[in-house]
DNA sequence: TCCGTAAAATGAATTGACTTAAGTTTGTAG
DNA sequence: CTACAAACTTAAGTCAATTCATTTTACGGA
């Protein structure tokens, strides 16, 4: 049988993680205490420890439960993408930005970012890692699946050519949650253009 | 005159910063209290309060140090660039790299960039962003240099030219200083694919 | 049904960054 | 030389994350 400690383990670690997001949606991350979030789940503090190693663990695995969500929606852009490949990979890399708003804010993300950052080791940070390395290599799947229509250089390596892109707007990204102030649109500006510059390339072997 | 209090006061700060160095150094930044800090410098932990922010914003410093060393050390690289321009580009970037690690360790570095990225608006988090900002305008320089030389193509900006260039190395850096076990050889290999991939480009109208 | 074991919950204790109110020292004006 | 104000220092707090010893609960076998 499922038994009932495993359903109500599994139910609690949902709980948690809800009373989390709730509370780090309205309150932001360093406005919300350990302690406050085991009330609102109906826990002990030292309960909340039994399911998530951190404060931070919990943001992340907010992030990453929105990590797998634009994944599985990239797919849809990549299974069919634009006719031309630099609106293709555009669209690719303005969905994933988009996407990222839509559930946490810009305080979250920075924080959410700089925990995977100084514990990377931790269950949660390689977690935050991996789904960093899945995403890069979406965008890599996008420049194969674009070189096998002949519309970027079959010489290059579209793995490296997915980390590349993914490290430009992950960059952009990172530089855009740090100004509370900086706009979307700004963001897209600059990615376009990097973009565009990734596509062109500096080389001056032209003919 | 300098007044007593001026110079005091600006040894103080040398002090709490050289007890700092030491110990982050030593033990590194986890293990390290503001008490121990300030038994160093002979002060109480209050004061060295009074000439920094946080913890944080004492490591902040010290990376700052090495960063305007390596700018500085960079200029002499952008003076006289090697005849080929991947060559140019991927030394300067290389020199980023192997400075970085001569005076701060893996931990100090996710440290510091965790800190810098939760705390954008604080001073020492500006601090940090005006100094990877004053990097990629420095790239920018090296590619505006080589443009001129007529290595690349003139059509790019050699701004944007310059953020997505480093942005490649602070990206491929993050990733380095957080697999505490990544031989800085891989780093570099890593590197020197992505580079040779910006200069090519993903274009494919050659002709 | 009753019992022993191990998982899980609990909240009090610990820890360490940061704050603050009170006491000192330095510079200065009369 | 003296008194006052501003700037510094300090040590005793506050606060919140994390740990831990203890209690409670689920589960399987007698």
């Amino acid at each position: 049988m499922a038994g009932l400690r495993e359903r109500q383990k599994a139910g609690r670690r949902r709980d948690i993680l809800a009373a989390a997001a709730k509370l780090f949606r309205r309150d932001g991350f360093a406005d919300t205490s350990i302690e406050a979030i085991a009330a609102e789940a109906e826990v002990a503090a030292g309960t909340v420890y039994n399911y998530f190693q951190s404060k931070g663990d919990l943001l992340i695995s907010l992030v990453a439960l929105d990590g797998e969500e634009v994944r599985a929606a990239g797919k849809s852009i990549i299974a069919n993408p634009p006719k031309d490949a630099v609106t293709a990979v555009h669209r690719l890399l303005t969905f994933y930005i988009d996407h990222s708003l839509i559930h946490l804010s810009k305080e979250l993300w920075r924080n959410a970012m700089a925990n995977a950052l100084s514990q990377p080791s931790s269950e949660f940070g390689l977690a935050y890692a991996a789904l960093d390395r899945k995403l890069a290599d979406q965008v890599g799947e996008l420049v194969a699946c674009l070189q096998a229509r002949g519309q970027i250089d079959g010489g290059v390596d579209s793995k490296t050519a997915g980390d590349v892109l993914f490290e430009v707007v992950n960059s952009l990204f990172q530089v855009f949650v740090a100004r509370e102030e900086m706009p979307i649109a700004l963001l897209k500006k600059a990615l376009a253009r990097q973009v565009r510059l990734v596509f062109s390339g500096l080389g001056n072997s032209e003919g």
